[in-house]
RNA sequence: GGAAGGGUGGCAGAGCGGUUUAAUGCACCGGUCUUGAAAACCGACGUAGGGGCAACUCUACCGUGAGUUCGAAUCUCACCCCUUCCGCCA
């Protein structure tokens, strides 16, 4: 949610905002003018209040045969209140739906562009993975290996639904553990979360859960929908709170599941587990006061790349352009890791994301931080710290060998109890007849 | 899923149709006293929004939403949450 205050003294920064994101269907002029109805419409339902309150107030010192008139002034008085109210409650509708369609500012130095082929990179580590032989891609090696299976996934729940099996069942913890060990290292706050949140829960982190736009699965006859991220239930964790100041910045750690609709999301280009409905995550998030929420962002992509180091798999750090950005993101980096099946010859591949929200969410959960001598709302940020798919898509692909094995990254391990991912002798296929 | 009880300021806790401007206590903050502290005393002490240059003033908020009433923390209905018990169950 925007401050309304911000946006009428300085409409530009929004409008310039909206036209570099190409958000459609804002308009701010008639936001503006329904807000200014909206007061005019609340002064006149709180001076009828104040009239209504002070004849009841009078009702006791009021003599028998005078009683009866005054309760008639107060009667008509309410006739009139029910009008006007109706009238507040729908400008209120209006002005809370508009509002909630403005997408937040941006900073001076936002890319422009509508597209992620418009995101500047920023870093780079490690060089796109080499073969000397040709190698598949990652549905492939699961299919070789044993280890995927999207057929079955298909059969059981629908398209883009999936089975790990065998070795990635193990290398999935093994990654979560690794991740888990890396949050208690940096003194992050862990949480595992529900897999399901109310929907004004989803409305305070920016997602909708209605209309034929939303990327959530919502539970009939429930007010629930499956969460897509752990960013909407650490933004319900911390929701009407009241921080100290001195405890900012806050950072947390989460691992949920994921649930996306990802209508339209088929083809080549999201192929096998790049882009499916259901994956699980390790999420952080932070609570910052306004002035260190950049350098915090700065500090979650730190994490990002340590990670990706870690794991050896070569990435790219990019800043998003101004129309890839989701509504409440202020400024974004992804990281990008090879993927050596994505496209013809290999390509990079979005693994993390980290936005800076500034006040966007907070305004919405309703949360601050305290001074001294005021409450102001806090900045919230998320950033990825591993989508277990799409890591396991990209070791898959980047730790594989001539005969169809694939290595386990190093610093996993210990972690999985093996080094090796062996092409197995005989398949599930092999049992049936 | 069934039954009973409950949800009031930072906390505890009264109020159960109109002197409530939500009592009282504790905590917090400012002050007096003190070498300093404690105690005692005095004062201030919620959130959001509207109007005004301002001193100030008005409105809303007692889990949420609707309703009854001139007037609701208080009465009615629905929902949410908590506690205890029963049932079911990893």
């Amino acid at each position: 949610m925007i401050d309304i205050k911000k946006l009428i003294e300085n409409p530009e920064i929004y409008k310039d905002s909206i036209a570099k994101r190409n958000t459609k269907n804002v308009d701010l002029d008639l936001l503006i003018s329904v807000y200014n109805e909206k007061r005019m419409t609340q002064q006149k339902v709180e001076d009828l209040n104040a009239q209504i309150n002070k004849i009841s107030k009078s009702i006791g010192n009021v003599s028998a045969d005078e009683r009866k008139s005054v309760i008639e002034e107060g009667q008509k008085l309410k006739e009139t209140l029910k009008e006007v109210e109706a009238k507040f409650k729908d400008l209120e509708e209006k002005y809370v739906a508009l509002a909630l369609c403005v997408p937040n500012t941006l900073p001076e130095d936002t890319p422009l562009g509508f597209e992620d082929n418009s995101n500047i990179e920023v870093r780079k580590f490690g060089e796109p993975t080499k073969f000397d032989f040709k190698p598949l891609d990652h549905v492939e090696l699961g299919k070789k290996l044993d280890l995927l299976d999207f057929e079955a996934g298909a059969k059981t729940t629908g398209a883009k639904f999936y089975f790990f099996k065998n070795e990635v069942v193990m290398l999935e913890n093994a990654l979560k553990k690794f991740a888990l060990d890396i949050f208690k290292e940096k003194g992050l706050y862990m949480l595992k979360t529900p897999d399901l949140a109310r929907q004004d829960i989803l409305m305070g982190s920016g997602f909708n859960p209605r209309g034929s736009e939303s990327n959530v699965y919502n539970l009939e006859g429930m007010d629930l929908s499956l969460i897509a991220t752990a960013e909407i239930t650490i933004g319900g964790y911390l929701s009407n709170s009241v921080f100290k100041e001195e405890a900012l910045p806050l950072m947390f750690a989460a691992e949920s599941q994921c649930f996306r609709r990802e209508a339209g999301g088929a083809g080549q280009e999201n192929k096998g587990l790049y882009r499916v409905h259901q994956f699980d995550k390790m999420e952080m998030y932070a609570v910052t006061k306004p002035e260190d929420s950049n350098a915090t962002l700065e500090k979650i992509v730190a994490i990002e790349e340590e990670i990706y180091q870690k794991l050896g798999l070569p990435y790219r750090v990019v800043r998003v352009c101004a129309g890839d950005l989701g509504s409440p993101a202020y400024k974004k980096f992804d990281i990008e890791a090879w993927m050596p099946g994505k496209g013809e010859n290999g390509e990079y591949g979005e693994v993390t994301s980290a936005s800076n929200c500034t006040d966007f969410q907070s305004r919405r959960l309703n949360i601050k931080y305290a001074t001294k001598d005021k409450k102001e709302f806090a900045h919230t940020l998320n950033g990825t710290a591993i989508a277990l798919s799409r890591v396991i898509l990209a070791i898959l692909e980047n730790y594989q060998q001539k005969d169809g094995s694939v290595k386990i990254p190093e610093v996993l391990m210990n972690y999985v109890g093996f080094d090796e991912i062996k092409v197995p002798e005989k398949l599930f296929e092999d049992f049936k007849v």
